[in-house]
DNA sequence: AATGAATGAGGGTTCATTCAT
DNA sequence: TATGAATGAACCCTCATTCAT
């Protein structure tokens, strides 16, 4: 069973998709379960293999975690460039910025974004990550800034609300079930219009 | 030196006293570091003792999950209480329940509220602490619904609101600094209004 | 059964007596079997206990290793300062210095001496170890160098003379049986006027 | 890229030569590394195949172990077949069967000699090398017992001196470099007469 | 009540070995 | 014959839990 047999056809890049099948498998259990909390026994399982064979495509379980947050973090950035580029106010680039984040996450990439456990990361790939997240919030930041001189947004303190934010969509691989009435982008545009319009400058 | 030393005086109430100084510093990093990331060596020294000395108190690790969740949750409850007896819309009701409870989960019981773990929880327990939790969601629904029909709140599926409310107040201890600009009680007007200013009707 | 049970009479040096007596264990199967093919699991059960106690007195696996290094290191050096103070000629110095060694590996400290697999170590250990067995190593070559010029050594390379003198000494633990006819300190003194006469000038 | 590629060229002989250069490279790295601590992975790397492909040459890597024993035992009889037929007295014999023997160690079957874990070893497989490893020591103590009675050796407990020199010789792979100012037989004399001066009668 | 030593189960990782292609 | 993917056993290490003192 499992998502591996047959789930590859081409032949030299069967290595590179077997390891993002595994990759984005453990991200989906990460963003679950936590990493401490999931068993690389677990995630072999759910694919159908033995948790030796994991060592084929990845060094350790730290790799993988490492490149899960990668890869959502790819999805962040991906996200804030599709912002700056297609909104014009402060309140457009942080909603664009925020649907497409959370649309992308629940795409074919899938819940291997947002992973929190930052502290079980190699100190060496700790602070790449934190770095990365670091300009990540910093760019929402800034947009935040940019909408309250624009008259689009409220002032307030903006770490405040990427916290806030990020909190809540952290927290949506938890409750998240694939059966619901939504579809991804629905539920993107949901949370977004709900996150955004508390920061939202009345008339 | 730790919590534990000349702490605590009267004599018959020790006990009660030292166990619910296990549950809150077990709570805190609980909440920080994550249930399973959170080793019982980490606490005991944290509060001065010896891992073992702990087992006078709590009878294993996922009866201090248990205790946790019991404890925040009637925080909640609490705080809903208080969120129907004062408030008069729905708005207000729902204001009031989210910014007690933020505030609460800052106070003396400190970070011990909102663990995220449940399924390290013991079966039975497990489902004590989902049936409190439904309800205490329900609580919500039920004002945001409130909320709705008397005006003041938009019309959207309340289930969503409510998830991305507890996704946002439940990262908080992450993030958290007690060092901050904020007091406990500003940061929870601050988090509470961003929140539900997202969901309040416009005139 | 083992080495374990009551075999530490007084009380605050148990944790370093029980450590030794690890560490000893440890070394004695190392030096018979090698770094590799010595498991913890066999180390404990030679003890009496498991496996996981081991982790009360050590580290890891790498650090019972260094430790061993340094008892056998500690155990040249002072065989080395012996032969300095005691020998007035290069050969004398040299005589002295190898017989106290080797005697002193079947002593109380026993076969924890001689290990060979430096590439176990930790890098960090591995550079001191590796500095200090260069010096002691020196410290023969200059015993050597003075033994040529004042006529008591015959002249060859001085390294060459010195590894071959530290593999036969090395290889004693895996043939030494306790049984044999021949004391430590007897076999000690064969072995060295073995090994001293080969290089000894002749008149 | 290895040694592996057009290294040969007959047809039917290739299997024996492949195997052969196999065992002699898996055999160096024994030597150098230990048994335990060399992976075929490593092995087969070096010779610029793949782990699966040694399976084709070998039944497991306690069969390499058993053969590089015989290969290396090949050289011992040898060594002292050409001491017992070269040399006149008891010390003749004993210097022209080490020295064969170390050199043939550094010849072209090369450092495949000496490997060190007959733990490792099958039992039956174990039986057998030991029992040949007794009879090439008992032919060393036959020597020395002749150089005894002819006035050229010294005496002493021959079993100690074969000890001694075993474990002088065993040693050699594990700091003999390549690019050092000996040759393989020039490195063979300087020990030889090292070892066999130490065993010398004086006059 | 408190200690600290001991235990045993569980998880991450390596590696010899097998097997389909 | 050569490959490389897959397996499973073995090992190191952590940690919740127990127990004698």
């Amino acid at each position: 069973m499992g998502r591996w047999k047959n789930a590859h056809k081409t032949n030299d890049e069967i290595q590179r998709l077997k390891r993002m099948t595994v990759l984005k498998e453990a991200g989906r259990a990460f963003s679950k379960y936590g990493y401490h909390n999931t068993s690389l026994d677990e995630v072999a399982r759910a694919l159908g293999i033995v948790k030796g064979t994991l060592y084929n495509y990845v060094r350790d379980k730290q790799e993988i975690l490492f490149e899960c947050h990668s890869l959502a973090q790819d999805i962040g950035d991906q996200a804030i460039a599709k912002g700056l580029r297609d909104g014009r106010t402060g309140a457009e680039k942080l909603t664009i910025t925020l649907q497409s984040y959370i649309a992308a996450m629940f795409e074919d990439l899938g819940a291997c974004a947002i992973i929190m456990e930052i502290d079980a990361l190699r100190p060496a790939d700790r602070r790449k990550v934190v770095a990365r997240r670091d300009a990540f919030e910093q760019s929402f930041v800034t947009m935040i800034e940019e909408g309250m001189r624009d008259g689009t947004l409220l002032r307030m303190d903006p770490k405040i609300a990427v916290f806030t934010f990020m909190g809540a969509i952290n927290w949506m691989p938890r409750w998240y079930r694939e059966d619901g009435r939504l579809s991804g982008p629905q539920l993107a545009a949901e949370v977004t219009r709900l996150l955004v319009d508390g920061l939202r400058a009345r008339k």
